[in-house]
DNA sequence: TCTTTACATTCCAGTAACTGGAGACTCTAT
DNA sequence: ATAGAGTCTCCAGTTACTGGAATGTAAAGA
């Protein structure tokens, strides 16, 4: 099938599709009179698997790794185990982050008047 | 004074300093001599403003809003509660989802044996 | 004074993961 | 035959820096 439907069934865009095939993720094959690419159903089986690892917020690199250890027969469940761990982790480190960062401003914004005077407690602790 | 003071004074590194200055965020003095760049206390103030916004997790764009309501007298503190609410906001959404992501990858992780056998339920997951 | 060393400058490239657009080619339907 | 849709490649832009090369300047020691 044609690029535009390999994305579609994908549920990616067509330049992320084609993106994908330019740094060798998915590499699909050329129809050779018209250079377009040709996605296969296994194609479109792997972008789906991509697709759903990046919502899952695996890098590109991890999408890779998962990939191949996805298409390894032999691999074993605990390298995905530790890779999905290790995810975890540092998506618990950006929720901390977040969380105080989300605490600090709302006690700033409780602290501002927000009239049309100037005084700012925003402003007074980002300038000290 | 001279970059890395400026830099170790408000707690940026050199190259982010330069990099503000060459986007006109934070535009120094130069010494005529020998062309160096030379910070004001006020350049540094603005420095560390910026810097402390930033880690407020504010964009360059929004840090340049903040830093002209912030030097403008004449700023209501409306203004600057509405872009922090929004700010909030937007983290609040990240938080979200992160908080989903996170309970979606432990699920699956608690659902894997982690041994050499090759059947994983977190590729199974993400092939399906 | 000379030399070393530390610090400064500019400019270019790379990061992550796409997205948008230009210009050209191909396919399909009328 | 031609219009319109789809595809191709290639280049640039996004965000907020960071690293490095080549070169110039300042300060301190011999």
């Amino acid at each position: 099938m044609n690029i535009s439907q390999a994305a579609k069934l994908s549920g990616l865009s067509v330049k992320t599709v084609r993106y994908y095939a330019d740094i060798k993720m998915v590499e699909p094959a050329r129809n050779i009179q018209s250079g377009y690419r040709s996605y296969s159903n296994d194609d479109v089986a792997k972008l789906n698997f991509i697709g759903k690892a990046r919502r899952f917020n695996f890098s590109i690199n991890e999408c890779r790794e998962l990939l191949s250890l996805y298409q390894d027969k032999n691999r074993s469940s605990k390298e995905v185990k530790k890779l999905t761990l290790a995810k975890i982790a540092s998506i618990d480190e950006k929720l901390k982050e977040f969380h105080s960062l989300r605490d600090e401003l709302s006690h700033l914004v409780n602290c501002c008047n927000g009239d049309d005077r100037p005084s700012c407690p925003i402003l007074d602790e980002l300038s000290k």
